[in-house]
DNA sequence: GCTTATAACTTAACAATGTTAAAACATTGA
DNA sequence: TCAATGTTTTAACATTGTTAAGTTATAAGC
């Protein structure tokens, strides 16, 4: 009758603890959360932490790529357009940026971690990328398709899809370290980011 | 007499326990290194350290600002193109971005250390920022020289120039996450990068 | 309701980390 | 040789992640 109790009293504490957890890296950065921290601050000694976990990292792990799924959650509201789908591109990653900037610890913590990052997962210049990354899948797309009507120089759409997602990516996080920067700045570069990206800083195309 | 031996002595003390951090962290990463690690290479005890630096942190600093001062005297050498600054700007950065692949660990320390790296530095969007950084200050004037020449379209160059770099960081750092990442996709990937940075995706430039 | 088995939690310790103060040793200059 | 200065070690401290053994609480069976 209680095993379900039981399971969600667990799953409860569970919650707690990676709450706990969320909210140190959000002040303190992934290196200052620290296992001591955590239990004291849910009134607990520090073994108890290995009850419900593997160990540290799997606290990080599980904390990073929820923020992760919650960045990738906020990217799925778009509106189709056809004629010109460099504007879903850049609604999508507009979203995915602000999305990022809101939890940025989690972000870089997720992204940089070697072992979990999603620049890891998806095998760079293999066929098949994209399945693996909805951000990438959804880019290569609207690359194809702004090809297929003759609106984009044509190329290779999955390494064009890894170049403006990497492009991105290091827009990101230099605006994660920046400090003291306003949301104006913030747009302004985006924009630029785009307008560069979309139109190349050259008057004529060339070879 | 040998007040300055004694100095030359320090300083090879110094440069020995530099080199064998350097070391560490070529090999296991900079969270791989540590003071005991350090100093039962060079056979001393923990404590010496103290003696020829402040902390930790002034060796990792020490480490890593000359690793990318490496990384920028092997960007030093282009040739001149006045005609197509692009082919000079390309012809920088790829320097730049084998570079730093070369002491990857230094370069990535260097950088998301939020206290020191040059991301921070260059205040964004701010007059005067490409003073600071001898690389944003030559990508500066070869779009500059573009623009007068009518052959890149009119811009902030300054703005210009960060979204570039900002770029490039990104694509900078995906190569050095992607394990397993032959010599010729590296290439690829660089030549797509200075593509749609000059050129963009699309064929007919908008707005 | 008592017993018992299982789950939840604490305690105390371990090893590894950065760091420091005091002591010991070495070297130099007079 | 002696004192002063510089160099290195020693031993400790505090903080980390982690674990094994023990303790307490909870639930189930009779």
């Amino acid at each position: 009758m209680s095993k379900e109790r039981q399971l969600r009293k667990q799953e409860e504490i569970r919650n707690k603890i990676l709450e706990v957890a969320r909210d140190i890296v959000s002040k303190e950065g992934v290196q200052g959360l620290s296992i001591r921290k955590i239990t004291s601050a849910i009134d607990y000694s520090p073994g108890i932490i290995y009850h419900y976990f593997k160990n540290k990292d799997e606290i990080v792990e599980s904390l990073t790529s929820e923020g992760y799924k919650q960045i990738l959650a906020s990217v799925r509201s778009y509106k189709r357009n056809d004629e010109a789908p460099e504007e879903e591109i850049k609604e999508i990653f507009t979203n995915y940026i602000k999305a990022a900037l809101a939890v940025p610890e989690e972000y870089k913590a997720f992204m940089l971690n070697d072992d979990v990052s999603v620049l890891k997962k998806t095998a760079l210049l293999k066929k098949g990328i994209s399945e693996k990354s909805p951000t990438l899948q959804v880019l290569c797309a609207n690359i194809q398709r702004g090809m297929g009507r003759g609106r984009y120089a044509p190329c290779d759409p999955e390494l064009t899809a890894q170049i403006i997602w990497t492009a991105t990516f290091g827009l990101i996080l230099k605006l994660m370290i920046e400090k003291d920067i306003s949301q104006e700045q913030v747009d302004r570069l985006i924009e630029h980011h785009f307008n560069v990206i979309f139109n190349g800083i050259m008057l004529e195309r060339k070879s």
